[in-house]
DNA sequence: GTGTGTGCAAAAGGTTTGCAAGAAA
DNA sequence: TTTCTTGCAAACCTTTTGCACACAC
């Protein structure tokens, strides 16, 4: 795992120390090639479980703040229950499937793009967030 | 106001018993023509400093809810930190202007309906939720 | 009278904060 | 040695819950 010289230049280069804590957190978000949805509480829990590291959860919560504000990650508004967090910092939308309570990106092809026709004086745009909600079919049900 | 009259037969036919606080919320939320968003604290502290009246948080919940479920009121997601609702229950989008915080219905002519291209399988779509974000134009600042 | 709704206070959940101890520069 | 970061616990805010009392029917 060389990688984690990559996050430590990373890190150095947004004005943050590479400590301990933040590498294990970039190592838990990024080294996957896949992108993924997380709360802080999911992620508390993945370094835990699968790391074998406690980090404190203010730790994570300052850390996750500081990675959104430097751009890495994303945050998603799903529902006021918790902050739900995103590794793909593409534009992109999401479906939400409510059956299974799980969120879904959008395939570029799968969500038109959004047309905004409104006169915008000294405003503009900063994100265009498409939240498809998805339920189980009635009329079709199996 | 005979609107109140009104209010006690809505409420029985939606099979919730017209209690004053029910009527009083109902006043507080559909006696103007226009619609509007709020939360919850809003809504408490609109019933206490304009209507004199207080109702415990528990019953405004409790009754935000059941008017949710019943379809009079519809939840908005912008952020985690608490919930929005609207009283306008149409099919619309949202503009979010993050300088003032102000939530802003879009018009129909403003955002174009979006196209879904994704094959649903015993899967129906609940709902499409457009929120674009809005900040102050740094190249063109006044 | 019976069943539902209300109000209060306590509890619960997620998030933030203050501060002393520790690590990075 | 100076500055930033961590960890803990306490605080905070919104939301939910339990239960006795009150109200609608």
């Amino acid at each position: 795992m060389n990688n984690n010289s990559n996050y430590i230049e990373k890190l150095r280069n947004s004005g943050l120390r590479p400590t301990r804590q933040r590498i294990k957190i970039c190592e838990a978000l990024f080294n996957s090639e896949d992108t993924f949805h997380f709360t802080i509480s999911d992620l508390t829990k993945i370094i835990l479980e699968k790391m074998n590291e406690k980090i404190s959860l203010a730790t994570v919560y300052n850390t996750v703040h500081a990675f959104k504000n430097k751009g890495y990650l994303k945050e998603i508004s799903i529902n006021s229950d918790k902050s739900y967090f995103d590794t793909n910092i593409t534009d992109h939308h999401h479906f939400y499937d409510e059956d299974k309570n799980q969120l879904i990106d959008a395939q570029n092809h799968e969500i038109d793009s959004v047309k905004i026709n409104k006169n915008l004086t000294n405003k503009k745009i900063k994100s265009v967030e498409v939240l498809v909600r998805l339920a189980s079919d009635n009329q079709n049900q199996n």
